[in-house]
DNA sequence: AAGTGGTCTAGACCACCTA
DNA sequence: AGGTGGTCTAGACCACTTT
């Protein structure tokens, strides 16, 4: 409970703990060591999987730390999927499973970050009738007009992904001239002036590249490559854009990691 | 934002206030209505995707709870991708992304809980001489022998997922005995008796089924799917089982939320 | 210097579960 | 009834950013 400064007392070990300790005159703050800690007890099997960590008062009181700082500690470990809270029974550590894992879109998200290194190539850009697929998707009535662009975006020169776009003609929004602005760079849905979207949803479908997609990504015909389908919601809860990416696993790997990596 | 229970005490609106109000005799905790308050106002454009939301003190002086009430309440909204905090700057309004998605395998998971409508056929499970591939990937000797099981996975009488799996071959471990116990369910990474196991990696792959698996798969040769490839790690960090599950995305769907979805 | 988020305390009450 | 996690308060000090 020592205040900070010029505290050179020589901190002897406590002979009475078998346990290691909080510094709290450490830069790492006090949760983030006892996160560690009990992270490591975890991995070393102190802890097994399924049993019941000690409770987070108990865990406070040995650590000498306030419960809140002892339940920031937990709740790191539970946001690494580590362990589990239930409430009124305790905090179990989670078996090494494949189905707690995450995919993020890291890779694409520091690609379209680098700006300076895109190049955008608008391949068509039109206004046509829809489909009767798409009519359903936008809720229009059929023979209804739909704004296509489909883009090939460059990253250091290579092909980085094909990108086709739908979105609902209407001459009053101002989506349509987003659109077909050649001028932005990664498109739509990834710069400013779209607060006219609310929510979106996407899904992730493997799928071959065809041999149109093919002669655009400068790759072999039939290559297996993930298919990143979107669709964007308005103020009104009406979808307003559909649209998908065909990006290669190479250029936009996932990858998850599950139990106790950094030690 | 109407009383529960049986507390009918007259609390008048307070005619000073402009805003939303906070109840703290609702059910639903504080934090949790004040990140819907907040979360409202960015679904409507009060704050506007790039601005800056009030500050965390600010907000609780405003809606009458404590600063770490308020904290909690903006913690929310940092976990739904919604904001982003910035020490010493303030917390911002996110736009609305692709790239800031994240996809789950919630869906594996609620079907490998299931246990009693799962059955696990076994196609293979021999010990044989590792190809110079699996050699690289456990850091084996040219040679060595590996454990390699086969299995197809179904759920309510129809195949679910197509599993193949290399382990060491190590007389001394466990992992032989529970890779040829037929009996195991789920297979190794989804039963008890992994403690063998301390961290594991997964990644994401597009893929076409070959003949041989669509025969296992009762689906048609050269379908798009999945293969969700693994590598899990013992204790001393030492690369243990290696292998992959083909699975089709109708079973396994990987969708993704961003932006304000609960209102 | 003032304002922001980040951490922390030492209490408190509650809902939930187990015994 | 007693223990557990879940929420909440009213302060406090810190590191970082901006003015």
């Amino acid at each position: 409970m020592e205040k900070s400064g010029f505290d050179l007392s020589g901190n002897e070990p406590d002979i009475f703990s078998d346990q290691e300790k909080v510094d709290k005159q450490s830069f790492v703050p006090a949760y983030a060591q006892l996160a560690a800690i009990i992270r490591r007890r975890i991995s070393d099997g102190t802890y097994a999987p399924g049993s019941r960590l000690p409770s987070e008062s108990a865990t406070a009181k040995s650590f000498g730390v306030s419960a809140m700082t002892a339940r920031q500690a937990v709740g790191v470990l539970v946001e690494e999927g580590l362990v589990n809270r239930v409430q009124g029974r305790g905090t179990f550590v989670n078996r090494l499973e494949v189905t707690t894992s995450n995919f993020g879109l890291d890779s694409l998200r520091k690609v379209f970050q680098q700006q300076e290194k895109l190049e955008v190539r608008i391949i068509k850009a039109t206004i046509e009738a829809a489909s009767t697929g798409l009519c359903e998707i936008f809720g229009l009535a059929p023979e209804s007009s739909v704004v296509l662009v489909e883009r090939v975006i460059y990253y250091e020169k290579a092909p980085f992904t094909y990108q086709v776009g739908y979105a609902r003609f209407d001459p009053e929004s101002p989506i349509v001239e987003t659109m077909l602005d050649t001028d932005v760079l990664t498109g739509l849905f990834f710069e400013k002036g779209h607060s006219s979207f609310m929510k979106g949803e996407l899904r992730l479908l493997p799928t071959t590249i065809d041999s149109r997609e093919a002669e655009y990504l400068q790759a072999p015909e039939g290559e297996n490559v993930f298919k990143l389908e979107h669709i964007f919601y308005d103020f009104n809860n009406t979808p307003s854009a559909f649209g998908w990416f065909i990006i290669s696993p190479d250029k936009m790997p996932l990858t998850s990691r599950v139990g106790v990596w950094n030690e």
